[in-house]
DNA sequence: GATGAATGAGACTTCATTCAT
DNA sequence: GATGAATGAAGTCTCATTCAT
């Protein structure tokens, strides 16, 4: 009697094989997805391409939003350790850049944390929230760092910077997108640090 | 009846109804809706908006195509001949920012526009690449004369800024949007004058 | 220009031949759907016994709320209608046995309607306590007239036949269930009748 | 292996494990579950409040019938005896009210039972017609007793007394229903013994 | 045997598009 | 021409049922 198993404790077994295959699957169907067609993408069009049923997406993911955070949670969280490591390692300026490239580049997702993103700046939902309120915190360090240092303008905030980031990451979906998107990201950089100028004689 | 009319001349009929008054009123209807709902936004939504039946919107723009073509065209129009303007009366970086602010401003679509130049990019519809293929050219003028002159570098081309017009501006929805898109775009060019200044101090 | 029609008043025009059609036919398989399969049967198969698309069925009635409302309230009404008619023209326990069996063969509906008083009685949907509101009413003048005459126990609330006669006609679907719900109810009203023999000496 | 067992009676396995707990919770969170949602409750969520896999509950009952058949046969069951039981022990008239008291009080099951009753009348399936048949004959004799000694009418048959037992249980779910519903009830038999009386005062 | 993941059918709902009036 | 009703495809979501572990 006494070793009857706590109805309330589910006795936590190892996850099924297939199981995380799939789970895998459709994470990555989904960057695809959301990446090509937006948040609004269609959740059978994720199902279809992970190769698995409508069903077994919503048992991993039980609303549109659990998927959204799984696919760019991860994201998010690498983004904001690099900024603490680029302060420590590069100089201002630099670590800025270097931020804004990786962003750019962020594995997997890509385009469709960008978008998601670019929604968050006025949807209330969780995860939009979540990533906006992280990824900028992580630039104020890198900004403020650098305006300290005078190297770029005081007037603009990592708002502002983030939405420069995803704006200019989003156009243009040709082969070679990256490398335009950080060629403007650096002009970005460039023009914060053309106005700070008269405002601080450098060095 | 039609006694009164050349018989040689039938194909110019009479254009003039209350329809005149329906295809403004939709038009009209059109930039608002697709502004606040982006290019997806209900067809129906629409024709509800501008007090018209829904087959009416349909007789008007048989596709949804035809009615993005109808409403942007003009807004393009006007920055096309805009473009050309400025080159003539302002000197070459003033009228590079004037350009991109008009983009930003223009007025009755704002964002709809905005999102189908986004779209333009990779999207082979007819009225995209009608509308980046005049836009881009306009931009060129200005851009060759400001390189020309020495105020900008001279490796950026108008798709990119083009580009960095559409980036900057979609972000944000907030109050006061379009004045920090235009900040934006200022630091965006300064940028393009700083990267310059090394590397053409000759002329 | 003062000609122009109110856009804020849809000028009532009259109403398509094939609309009303359609929506007879839908009221009409909605009752026997609803008979056969309960309230939350699936509206797909109303459509589909209509002979018409889903989405028509969803323009006449947005929700399921709208549809069972249109199918049951004139119902109820001519209930209603009827208790106030019984009261003045029959006397009392006669006057209840016939809206009991009126109840039960209301024509069109039927279990339908039945069903959806069941459900009235702890729903708290709109439509169910407006039925079991106003069909409340109604029995508690029939009740309360029989009562004051002697010819039934006062100690049985409207409610309490209401629950009788929608048990009674609920259950049997066989040929001739309605001859039968009627036999089981008057059995039932001689109960309310021979417990009040020894309350009050009849006449 | 398997030596000490006669090769001759294979057939009649160990039947012992847990299995035998599985089993018992699972009938017990199904009459619960059909009780609260009806017989078309979710058979997962059955199994949730059962704390077992779905799975184990379609090993143990490979039909949602089969299921039904298990929860309710033993009640059947019971009814049946316990009407051979009151047909030796009570007076006729108060046989009957007491039988149909415990119809309506009927442990574990209450409504679900009920419901599945309703359901028996026009049902082909396999336990409801079981159930059906079982009750009525069970019900035959406690009427034909009463009716033998005259207290009560002649013309109802097992099949318009089980119904109204099942239709007056049937509504209401306020706490108290089962008073109610005995209250009911008791009208009814009232109303059996009421008509009988000016038909049979010979015997 | 027990488990719970996978599957897909089916219901709900929204719109783009066609067509009768 | 204008209108809005009809249609059905497509997407969302929920289980019943099957099956791998």
């Amino acid at each position: 009697m006494a070793q009857d198993r706590p109805l309330t404790t589910p006795p936590a077994r190892k996850p099924r094989a297939d199981s995380v295959k799939n789970r895998e699957r459709l994470l990555l169907a989904a960057a695809e997805v959301f990446r090509a067609g937006g948040p609004e993408a269609s959740l059978e069009a994720v199902a279809r391409r992970a190769g698995v049923g409508i069903g077994t997406l919503y048992r991993h993911f039980p609303t549109r939003e659990a998927l959204f955070e799984a696919v760019y949670r991860r994201e998010v969280e690498q983004l904001v350790d690099l900024a603490a490591q680029l302060c420590e390692r590069e100089p201002p300026i630099q670590a800025l850049r270097l931020w804004l490239h990786a962003g750019v580049g962020m594995a997997a997702t890509k385009r469709g944390m960008l978008t998601a993103l670019a929604l968050a700046i006025d949807s209330s939902s969780e995860i939009y929230a979540y990533s906006f309120a992280h990824l900028t915190r992580a630039l104020e360090a890198l900004l403020s760092r650098a305006s300290a240092a005078g190297a770029i303008r005081a007037d603009v905030g990592p708002e502002d910077v983030l939405q420069a980031m995803v704006g200019l990451s989003m156009m243009g979906r040709q082969p070679g997108w990256e490398a335009n998107a950080i060629r403007l990201l650096d002009i970005f950089v460039d023009g914060l640090g053309a106005s700070a100028i008269g405002e601080m004689p450098e060095s």
